[in-house]
DNA sequence: AGAATATGAGTAACCGCTCTCAGAGTTCTG
DNA sequence: CAGAACTCTGAGAGCGGTTACTCATATTCT
């Protein structure tokens, strides 16, 4: 059962199944570890007969240097990871796609890790996933920026998703909600809608708070804004649809897309038809919207983008280059069919 | 730049920002490497003095023991990998959830490895994945079985998600597509439908092809079946549904919920009644799927049980204990709305 | 031909941590 | 009070690689 090899005394009673390790390629090839080294790593400086010993011995045996071991040795993994808060978010699968493309370009390989929303794992789950690698794109909207700030030394490098860190300087990908809601806005003002509802993310995430900030600001002297608890899934915006009917409100923003869907879908239940009674506004731009019945109006993320984008920051701290400026994405206002004028009352 | 720590001599001239390592905590401390060590991994034969001084030491230095050097020393990592092919698919998220909380109450972290549906690249990605890491669950429903064959043995150990390996015993979750479609046809049939559509997943997909075999053995003598190229995704099922026209078929088997999605909301907008004029069903049962207008009727997986079961099976096997037997989970069927009497032509 | 220079392979140190083993210091026993 | 039985701690040998250095041999130059 013991993992360790035995150590040459006491060696018989156990079948042995000496482990492939570059010594035992070595012997096999009558060679030194060293050379061994050097051919797998396509070292031109070997003769070409011993390299086909080698080759030849580490074909035989089956031998794949240990990745773990060459980590040490390299002090680099040829890994970076992602940390996420839940997986299931389209979004974060639009920029997972990018990276791990990205990378690979590089011979770097993309670890996940899901923190699955729990707020208490994430820290931990964060240092260790970055422990193992060389770098981490870190998305964490809900940590407290305290909390961030004390990490941060054992992170870096690494690039954030959506959020800044005042106090530490490290590349940000983030997303102007504030800008997208504004559009948001307008369109529905242009509309003739003067009073909307906001179906609320949670309200620990950040992007949450912008988004009401946005509102609020906007809202200032030009329309009435009704704020609902909501959440952040399908589920969330089709259970508070029903709030939505005495609330007198003729428009609708919702969290992000899911959300919208999540509504677009009670209303019409509910017999209530959009955009002729209701009209309603997703963000995020996920992939299916377009297809919903109407099509949602939403704030186009062009998620595409961020995965090399943040590729390209994360590779310039591991290279000790100074990485490009933030990129602050401005959403596109896609207007679709859930919007139209509001109804007159 | 040199990532290697200057050796003794000519240690000046760099401001020697020397690594947290054990050695530097034990000289601080003024211990040995090996009673940090202790003291790290929670020995409780270390002086109560001692222990005190080694925490008081990394705390100062903020220490904390790389993970790549304590796996190569132990020859684990405390890491088990996941291997999808899409992990847009709700399905793996479901898994996925469930594998890092099963494996987390153990100690173990979880780490994904996406595919992006990339077949040429799924075998290094396994094998580079397993060997950064303790054990692997597999998902690759579209590997040759030849080429998972010769992979095998680099692999183990494993648990296979959703295929089986004949030639190599190792275990599997499965699930049993055909007694899914069996129950969801059945209900179809004693409806009064008579002549079906099939929206076929993509051909390479095992999973389709099971579900393919079962309704060709089941409409034999039974019903009529149509089937019809189209994909896996929201679009895909949204852009086959105009071809449903004219095939006058009464009921539309999907492959799968989201499919089944995108066709229902493309038949709303053709306004096609579902399911007065047509019923449809899904597969999987997805979070948003009893949401949709109709809810969709489909084969529910539970895939929250697969994730435990994947581990406790894992394991086993890094364990040395024989796993339980392989899990055929049995599809429950989920009637809703969108199926409904065949319309009497 | 003899010296200078390349060239190629081996030796051994090191990456950072764990763990066996043995020795020093204590407490128990007879 | 000597010797046995414990308890702790440190020394040092790994884990499986990489690589600076060294040295023997082959090649080129004068």
């Amino acid at each position: 059962m013991s993992n360790r090899s035995q150590s040459s005394e006491r060696a018989h009673a156990q079948v042995s199944v000496e482990r492939v390790t570059i010594g035992l390629v070595a012997k096999t090839a009558g060679v030194s570890r060293a050379t061994v080294s050097r051919v797998m790593n396509g070292n031109p400086r070997v003769a070409q007969d011993l390299a086909q010993r080698v080759r030849r011995a580490a074909e035989e045996l089956g031998y794949a240097p240990s990745p773990v071991a060459r980590s040490l040795a390299l002090g680099r993994t040829g890994i970076i990871a992602m940390l996420v808060p839940d997986l299931g978010n389209p979004m974060f699968q639009g920029i997972l796609h990018g990276l791990t493309d990205a990378a690979a370009q590089e011979n770097y390989r993309l670890l996940v890790a899901d923190s699955n929303e729990n707020l208490h794992e994430e820290p931990v789950l964060a240092i260790e996933a970055r422990r193992r690698c060389d770098g981490l794109v870190l998305c964490a909207p809900r940590m407290p920026a305290e909390q961030l700030l004390d990490l941060a030394p054992q992170l870096a490098p690494f690039v954030l998703i959506n959020r800044e860190l005042p106090g530490f300087a490290t590349p940000s990908l983030t997303i102007d909600f504030a800008a997208g809601i504004r559009d948001l806005v307008t369109h529905l003002l242009s509309l003739g809608h003067r009073r909307l509802a906001y179906l609320a993310g949670p309200d620990t995430s950040a992007s949450n708070h912008a988004r009401v900030q946005a509102l609020h600001k906007a809202a200032e002297g030009t329309f009435e804004l009704v704020e609902l608890p909501c959440g952040a899934t399908f589920a969330d915006g089709h259970a508070v649809a029903d709030q939505l009917t005495d609330l007198q409100v003729t428009a609708v923003v919702a969290y992000n897309d899911l959300v919208a869907f999540g509504t677009l879908s009670r209303l019409h239940e509910l017999g209530i038809n959009v955009p002729a009674q209701m009209s309603i506004v997703g963000f995020d731009d996920i992939p299916f919207v377009r297809y919903t019945t109407p099509p949602l109006t939403t704030a186009s993320v062009p998620m595409d983008q961020l995965g090399p984008q943040a590729w390209e920051r994360l590779w310039a701290l591991m290279n000790d280059k100074s990485p490009e400026e933030n990129v602050h994405v401005r959403p596109r206002l896609e207007v679709r069919g859930s919007t139209g004028p509001a109804p007159s009352r």
